[in-house]
DNA sequence: GTGTAAACTTTACAGTGTAAAGTAGATAAT
DNA sequence: ATTATCTACTTTACACTGTAAAGTTTACAC
């Protein structure tokens, strides 16, 4: 029975940040981040909450930790070229994972201590946009706009605690329900006539409006 | 001296639902959300914390008390049939109001819970539209990406933790010097050519997207 | 063995939301 | 006028949080 890496630690099965990363992930995922506390984390992971402390100076560090994981699932193509293709590509990328982790877009911090999955990826979208012939101008004005909104979709979509069709048509009916919708009624037309109808689809919406905006990129530069 | 309203309150200062959401607000902009708890709140009311559970079910309710009154604070010139321009003049509103309460952003709910005020803003934003020919689906597409690129910018912003241009130019450069330049080339050139420049501001940022985002609305329907 | 260092545990504390029960004072009922 | 009831608020208590401080176990170096 050979000991796994009994050179570098002393315990077998020592806790590393990932292992710790990962099973927070998994909490969080599950019980949303208020559900994540460091004594259950500890327990998931069969140890004491303290012993968490001497892999993460605090739980604010370990959540760092997390969003950076998160930022590590997002894919992008990097060897493609089309600014266009790259930024839809990882556009959906970023929204699915997003919405895999619902507690991780309210608390993403924009600039502020970037871990190096954050950095990757701020570094091959300007990279993409620069050697599409985008100035440095413009190349801010069009990472900022993508990013607002594939965030603010993700932000957006996290709370809606449906996705299906189905359990849309009933939260659909419930807002209905409750809404005076004398006082409403072009909000009580759009829920009954488009929300609740079966076509209906939260995230063509978002596809929809990515196009809209790769469409007002595409306009910036006189060389598309 | 008369006592104010002792027909329907034996106590004469009581609290009121809108003067404990306003305290706390007062309390959320100061300390973020985190920073307000029933105690403090309390104290800052002259009054222990339990008292506030007559007013409000739970701490939940008083933030949806706290999110509706921010909500409230949005303007939109509803007597105006242009609908770029209310949309324009309503986003900036908004965005304004959302940086004034930073914590707000990152927990407003879509959909779930309306109160009176979010119900309000939804239908005049839906009302302008339709009235300006756009059909329900056009509708539904251009209120949503709207929404998400507002509140997408405000949560982004939040974050930023500075305002002032000087304050931008030192984080920048705090960044820079830990960034590990040579493996970041693009990302480094964007900061110091462009960033940390003086003219750079980061509400121009929102008012770009939200121009290309206004013109790709314009182009949804055929007669604008 | 002795020493040292790392990984983990134990105990403790201040702070959190809120359930449950108690209290002061104004109003309503007789 | 006395009693009862209701409302606003307080007191006490509990389970839970992050984490500081100190103690314990284990593995390795010499």
């Amino acid at each position: 029975m050979s000991k796994i890496s009994s050179h570098t630690s002393p315990h077998p099965a020592a806790l590393t940040q990932d292992r710790v990363i990962e099973a927070a992930i998994k909490l969080a995922d599950a019980g949303g981040i208020e559900g994540l506390s460091m004594r259950k984390l500890g327990h998931e992971l069969g140890v004491e909450a303290m012993a968490l402390y001497h892999h993460f100076a605090n739980k604010n560090q370990l959540i760092e930790g997390m969003i950076d994981h998160v930022h590590r699932e997002i894919q992008a193509p990097l060897d493609e070229t089309n600014w266009r293709i790259f930024m839809r590509s990882r556009a959906e990328s970023a929204f699915e994972v997003l919405s895999r982790h619902p507690w991780a877009s309210p608390i993403m911090e924009s600039g502020v201590n970037p871990g190096p999955s954050t950095l990757k990826d701020s570094e091959s979208m300007i990279r993409c946009f620069r050697e599409a012939g985008f100035s440095i101008e413009m190349t801010v004005h069009a990472v900022t706009v993508l990013n607002i909104y594939i965030y603010g979709a993700a932000l957006q979509y996290a709370k809606l605690s449906f996705s299906t069709v189905e359990q849309a048509a009933e939260v659909g009916e419930a807002i209905k329900q409750q809404l005076p919708a004398d006082a409403y009624p072009y909000l009580a037309e759009m829920i009954t006539q488009h929300m609740m109808k079966a076509g209906y689809n939260p995230t063509d919406e978002f596809v929809f409006g990515l196009n809209l905006i790769l469409d007002g990129i595409d306009r910036l530069e006189p060389t598309h």
